[in-house]
DNA sequence: ATACTAATTCCGTTATTTGGAATAAACCGA
DNA sequence: TCGGTTTATTCCAAATAACGGAATTAGTAT
């Protein structure tokens, strides 16, 4: 083959700076990790900022994915994005034209999930509490505790730690509470959260993954809590799965 | 200098796939305006499509950015999302609070904008219409027609006829009348229409880009038509350029 | 069917990248 | 503030990954 080494050593340094994020990642680490030489990948990482897909922090000296990256992912949200939505959008519409539950799908923004789409259920009880493009910390919803317990643990200490004072506005949560529901939703491998904001609703979260192992988004399926049954939740489980590993093979070719 | 040629070529490309978005570029025309040899540019971009950096449509052969860009994206949005509103907050909260006019933040969705940050004014007259995260189709508020206007030729036309179904819940705005407001906001380098949708609001409209010639955001000031003078439009406008220089600094360094 | 353009592969040559070693800069504990 | 240590950066001869002219194949329009 030709053309291909540096191609591949590029998108190896993007996805891996990429898990770090936002902390980013020295450069010793990143030579370490690629496994490559310290000049070879001093010379990678910067052309890659010079260029703008990398930043380094004038600082720490670590390396986060730049604003060139920012930007084509928006020009590339034109695409994907719709995408995103309508695939979910079926099997989520099953179940809220079934059960009456509402579905919805969240995206991480710094340390907030935003709700991109909301596919409400004909039942009665809506959660009114998470409407469109609304920012929540991560963790206080079942999408955002799904995010959250899927970064990388000096990450998600980070977030805890840094949207702890938010969280008495949000059903008074305590950091050490929330800290258990990610280890819970961890070993269980999805999110089941009583959500604090809203009382009397409850919801089950999937993160999504792609290519890269950072969460890129979650979906949940939330009912009155009182429906929330274990039998409930190994119902909803296998659609949010389907959703989930359809986006990501959508997403992979 | 050294590793830097594969990147700069992988850089140029991406920026260039990125301004052809979503219909896309052919090889040809690609290698021609990449200025590499044919045999280059192939090894190149197929090695960019099997990272999945670039996607190519089994049919009509173009490439387009893939859905790696697209999660590479929503992880560096964590950092630049916030950043991109925090940085127009400023400038938006001295308008509404000396003014009482609301000020928006749209990004581009497919076919749709949608708004991701909303600065209210403490002017009675606000306009719910536009509320956090709604979509709308490009061109009925004033940041989709700074987007739209903002497009390549072709891809402008494109929207405006994937767009022209719906536009008639829309104020039942017409493509010929929509397509005449881009040559306007075109030539006046801003985005001026009195909103169909919401009948009495008007708003100043300007696109924001980066390093590629797609513009990734809008940032308006909407307020009451009648408030809205000539007068008025140039007392917004250099608040409006000031954040979209702000964002595109902060972006480019 | 035919001619044309676009896309892809081949392979000897060469320019780009490589990496060991040296250097410089930051960091840290006293 | 200062040595000692880790981390980051630069140099340059050697190696090899990438280059590109030419030939080939696929696709498309006539």
């Amino acid at each position: 083959m030709a053309g291909v080494q540096s191609v591949a050593r590029v998108v190896r340094a993007l996805k891996l700076i990429a898990a770090h994020a936002p902390e980013g990642m020295r450069f010793t680490d990143l030579a370490r990790e690629l496994d490559l030489e310290p000049p070879t990948a001093h010379r990678l990482l910067k052309a890659l900022a010079s260029e703008q897909m990398l930043a380094r922090d004038a600082h720490s000296r670590r390396y986060n994915l730049g604003p060139l990256v920012f930007e084509l992912g928006l020009s590339s949200a034109s695409r994907f994005g719709p995408t995103l939505r309508a695939t979910c959008a079926p099997v989520r519409a099953e179940r809220a034209a079934s059960t009456g539950d509402t579905s919805f799908l969240f995206v991480r923004s710094g340390d907030d999930t935003v709700c991109v789409s909301r596919v409400e259920g004909t039942y009665p009880i809506q959660t009114p509490m998470v409407p469109l493009g609304s920012r929540q910390p991560l963790g206080v919803n079942a999408g955002g505790l799904a995010l959250l317990s899927a970064l990388p643990e000096v990450e998600m200490n980070r977030v805890l730690a840094a949207i702890a004072p938010r969280l008495a506005k949000h059903g008074d949560l305590k950091v050490e509470e929330l800290r258990r529901y990610c280890g819970e939703a961890q070993s269980a491998g999805f999110a089941l959260i009583a959500n604090r904001a809203a009382p009397g609703v409850s919801a089950v979260g999937l993160p999504i993954t792609g290519a890269t192992t950072t969460p890129i988004a979650a979906i949940t399926v939330a009912t009155t809590e009182a429906r929330m049954t274990d039998a409930r939740v190994k119902e909803i489980l296998p659609l949010l799965t389907n959703a989930a590993d359809e986006i990501a093979r959508r997403l992979a070719q």
